[in-house]
DNA sequence: CTCTATCTA
């Protein structure tokens, strides 16, 4: 009903005029009428205006408030009051994001002699505005039910009777089910503390209080250049739309309108320095010419060869210390071949990144002289390069995880290698865990697990004080510098040691730390800024950024070498801390930041923080400088921050991250007691909890905390147990056509391309794919016009979408379908009937639902906090008041990101376990919190308050 | 009124 109600269209209407220009117009319309004696009356009214009251009486005159269409300065008719189908005909109309201005007219004031105005639709008995406004506050503190009470003015927004059946949802009232999972009594979420982990050993340190201003500063630096950009835009003359009719354009002044509407967009956006270094695309690193065996007999590994295999033979258990170029990753599974150990079965070696895995595997196989897919081979999700005649198997931690979900024993293998262990993916720390009980029952099963220098001790411990053995590596030294004080602006601290070090050091590269994209573009730019200033006598900085949002052929850029004469600067995030490798670096500059996601388990929010790095991260990084010969690493920090603001390691993920899908899977696995597994470091208690608590909510544990027959099924799925819900939910709706695509877009992210030069363009196309139910549906959408265009590159291109995402997608799709056909789900489609899918999506998220707020924005039905639409949002114009949402993201607000309208009356439906609709007898908690108390009157007894003189 | 490091089953 508020949706297309007069008063609501009107206070949007308001929402967009500003507050003094309110005024003026209501005081002069009023001046008017009534003269300069009820001046004050008007501000009166506005502040009432802004409290939503539409319509004030003031002696024969009303003042109310209508549509005003904008072309013809009319008013309009109020809109129909059909609900659902006037809101689907005013978004299809709106079209694209930015033609919306048309649809609405703006809202104006008018007044009007009584009378003029239409007859009201049923009798009101007026009122005057303090007695509506008491009524209100009887009403909605619960002490007054709104049927006892006489009829309210019904434009004032704030009170409206049900009367149509269609409309009940806007009176359903829910609150949160509070009963605890029985298995969990007295720990359940209202009793135990749920505060975020905490990432940082010391908050009051100096690095923390840079981390906090630092991020401070960039938004500054942002907004100052986003106010830099509007005001170029608007110096542009607003006519330039229609150039060609332009009757004297001077000489080569005559633009494209398209362009120069970009101005600071496009043709600056793209800056000299990006422009250089992405000219052309170059070699990936350097190749050793040298015959394939001498290159092996040269690694550090291979003097120990013999010495490591026979520790294997004599310990079922080992920890390898293998330092960056030592060889370990690609040589230990090939001696261990040369041993005999595949007779009895295959050797697997994991690897925390597919690319790894990957690269390893082609190695590998080139130096056993076999194609890839026979003896050595690879397996990671989408893609099995691995047959019968597999030894060695290179694989991600995660695929190894699920081999030993299926086959608890890990009956094929006879050697587990774990590399890069001390990385603690979630996925290896639960290896570790189930390898640990494993090895005790196959006494044959051999076990390495590679290290750090830092946690070989603390891994061996582990696993029963095994032995540790280390092979050197093949690096040299490199000397570390520390700043003299703490640096408060270490971007700027940064780009200082960069260009003092291209001045005054010898030749060699350089490696910059910063935290994010946006923060790497930022410092090319101002790098090369102060490199022209500092003229042409200084010799040539080549700067080049690198984070993994950048397209392939742009980060191979990065390996060519520098040309002579020429020094070049790498700008990158932690991708290049272990994922990419880049030769010929001498000189690293590490500010000691990075950017962390943590999980808060109160609000189920993930949130990416700027945090200090680990002594460990620190290590790595100067590490980089000391590959092809000895190099130096500038920390901007103290050496005291080093040490004691520094935590030795990173926190494991483990102890970061929702444990909804480990708890699960575990559960799968027939581990049920979570709170004593052995892992090497336990996440916390109340994360478990929390866990736990989400999985009985989802209905995939049941009263005593063991797995359910659905729960079974949603460990089935690699996702997240919220869409494994979902998806299962829709089997029985009859959509689950429609879930799994919904779901393969939702998981590969990134779907809609937006670069920085083409925005308005790129929003424009995204709105062509808006669909009024909300988001969700409007990804449903993107991949059937997709296919419908036969899944066609040009077409992506064209519409700003990432083809790589969408392919991804397309990967996700398939592989769910496969599961879903190995337990006989059923694949349905919903046609037309959209809320089966919206209800399907309520099915798995409804803890993520929000109801919109009174006082602006959302708030969340989970914990009351205040979230938004995010403004890429197909609902960001129609702001429903029920939505459901897929995550919040922490920018510049809380936003919710991929939003879909829903009726709340699902959600008890649907999750009894997590909501119940109110009981119109007994007031929620909440409603009883508010209850007005009347104050103390020595004349009267206590419960002789007005009230009772209207009651009785 | 958008502004996500890096990975992954």
């Amino acid at each position: 009903m508020t949706k297309a109600s007069p008063a609501d269209a009107a206070s949007e209407g308001i929402r967009r005029l500003t507050y003094l220009s309110l005024v003026s117009k209501v005081s002069s319309e009023l001046e008017a009428h009534l003269g300069d004696v009820q001046r004050n009356v008007a501000e009166f009214i506005v502040q009432e205006v802004f409290v939503k009251v539409v319509s004030v009486q003031w002696g024969n005159l009303e003042l109310s408030m209508v549509d005003i269409d904008q072309e013809t300065g009319r008013a309009l008719p109020p809109p129909r009051r059909d609900g659902q189908d006037a809101v689907r005909r005013a978004n299809r109309s709106a079209g694209p994001a930015g033609t919306s201005g048309k649809r609405i007219g703006l809202s104006g004031i008018v007044i009007e002699e009584d009378g003029a105005r239409p007859a009201p639709r049923r009798p009101v008995r007026r009122m005057s505005s303090p007695e509506r406004w008491e009524l209100k506050q009887l009403i909605a503190s619960g002490a007054l039910n709104v049927r006892d009470c006489p009829a309210i003015d019904d434009d004032d927004g704030g009170i409206h009777y049900q009367e149509e059946a269609e409309e009940v949802e806007e009176e359903l009232e829910i609150e949160l089910n509070e009963d605890e999972p029985p298995f969990l009594s007295g720990q359940g979420r209202s009793s135990i503390d749920l505060s975020p982990v905490r990432i940082s050993k010391n908050p009051e340190g100096s690095l923390s209080r840079a981390a906090a201003l630092q991020t401070a500063l960039f938004k500054e630096r942002r907004d100052i250049r986003s106010q830099e950009q509007r005001a170029l835009l608007d110096s542009i003359p607003k006519d330039l739309n229609r150039p060609w009719e332009d009757p004297l354009p001077d000489a080569g002044g005559r633009c494209l309108a398209q362009e120069l509407r970009g101005a600071g967009l496009s043709a600056q956006s793209m800056p000299e320095w990006k422009k250089r270094a992405y000219g052309k695309t170059g070699t990936f690193g350097k190749r050793s010419s040298l015959p394939i065996q001498d290159q092996r007999q040269q690694l550090p590994i291979y003097r120990l060869k013999n010495e490591l295999v026979k520790a294997l033979h004599h310990h079922q258990v080992l920890v390898v210390i293998g330092e960056t170029g030592s060889g370990k990753t690609t040589q230990v599974t090939q001696y261990l071949a040369e041993a005999g150990y595949t007779e009895a079965g295959k050797i697997a070696c994991t690897q925390p990144r597919r690319v790894a895995a990957q690269s390893v595997a082609k190695r590998v196989a080139e130096e056993f002289g076999c194609p890839l897919g026979e003896e050595v081979g690879y397996s990671i999700r989408f893609d099995d390069r691995t047959g019968p005649d597999t030894v060695i198997k290179y694989m991600t931690d995660g695929m190894l995880l699920r081999e030993i979900m299926v086959d608890k024993n890990l009956s094929c293998y006879s050697v587990v290698m774990l590399d890069e262990a001390h990385e603690r993916t979630i996925y290896t720390d639960i290896l570790f865990g189930l390898l640990k009980q494993l090895i005790r029952r196959r006494t044959d099963l051999k076990l390495i697990v590679t290290s750090a220098t830092l946690d070989a001790e603390k891994f061996s411990r582990y696993f029963f004080n095994c032995n540790i053995f280390t092979i050197p590596g093949r690096t040299f030294p490199v000397e570390i510098l520390y700043a003299k004080e703490p640096q408060s602006d270490y971007m700027d601290a940064a780009l200082i040691t960069v260009l003092q070090i291209h001045l005054s050091q010898p030749e060699g590269d350089i490696l910059l730390f910063l935290t994010g994209q946006e923060e790497i573009d930022q410092a090319c730019n101002s790098l090369h800024e102060r490199m022209k200033v500092l003229g042409n006598d200084v010799p040539e900085l080549l700067v080049n950024p690198v984070y993994s949002a950048l397209p392939t052929e742009m980060q191979s850029k990065i390996f060519e070498p520098a040309p002579l004469g020429k020094r070049k600067v790498i700008v990158a995030t932690n991708i290049a801390e272990a994922s990419i490798t880049i030769d010929g670096i001498y000189y690293v500059v590490d500010p000691g930041f990075a950017k962390l996601n943590v999980y808060n388990p109160k609000r189920g929010l993930d949130s990416l923080v700027i945090t200090p790095i680990s002594q460990a991260s620190a290590k790595q990084r100067a590490g980089r400088a000391g590959r092809t010969g000895p190099g130096k690493c500038y920390r901007l920090y103290t050496e005291s921050a080093y040490r004691n603001e520094m935590p030795a390691t990173t926190i494991p993920e483990i102890q970061r991250i929702n444990l909804g899908w480990t708890v699960l899977n575990m559960k799968a696995m027939g581990i049920n007691e979570l709170v004593s597994f052995d892992f090497m470091d336990p996440p916390a208690p109340q994360a478990l909890i929390s866990a736990m608590e989400q999985l009985y909510s989802l209905g995939a544990l049941d009263e005593e905390g063991l797995l359910t027959k659905l729960g079974r099924k949603m460990a089935e799925f690699p996702q997240e147990p919220p869409l494994s819900k979902m998806l299962l939910a829709s089997v029985d709706l009859g959509c689950s056509d429609e879930i799994v695509t919904i779901i393969a877009m939702i998981q590969t992210g990134n779907i809609f391309y937006r670069p920085r030069e083409k925005q308005d363009q790129a929003d424009r196309k995204r709105g062509n794919f808006f669909q009024p139910e909300g988001d969700h549906i409007t990804l449903l959408t993107v991949y059937q016009a997709w296919k419908a265009k036969q899944f066609s590159g040009p077409w992506c291109f064209e519409n700003f979408l990432q083809i790589t995402s969408l392919r991804r997608a397309q990967d996700v799709r398939k592989q769910l379908l496969e599961i879903m056909d190995r337990y006989r789900l059923d694949v349905v489609s919903a046609g037309n009937d959209l809320t089966k899918v919206r209800r399907a999506i309520a099915a798995g998220f409804f803890f993520n639902s929000a109801k919109k707020d009174p006082q602006g924005g959302y708030r969340t039905l989970a914990d009351h906090q205040q979230v938004y639409i995010h403004p890429s949002s197909a609902l960001f114009h129609q702001q429903p008041e029920w939505v459901i949402y897929n995550e919040i993201v922490m920018t510049t607000k809380e936003y919710m990101r991929e939003v879909t309208a829903i009726n709340p009356a699902w959600l008890v439906e649907l999750a009894p376990r997590f909501y119940r609709s109110v009981d119109s007898a007994k007031m929620s908690k909440r409603k009883r919190q508010e209850r007005i108390e009347p104050l103390y009157d020595r004349y009267n007894e206590p419960n002789s308050w007005r009230l009772s003189k209207r009651r009785g």
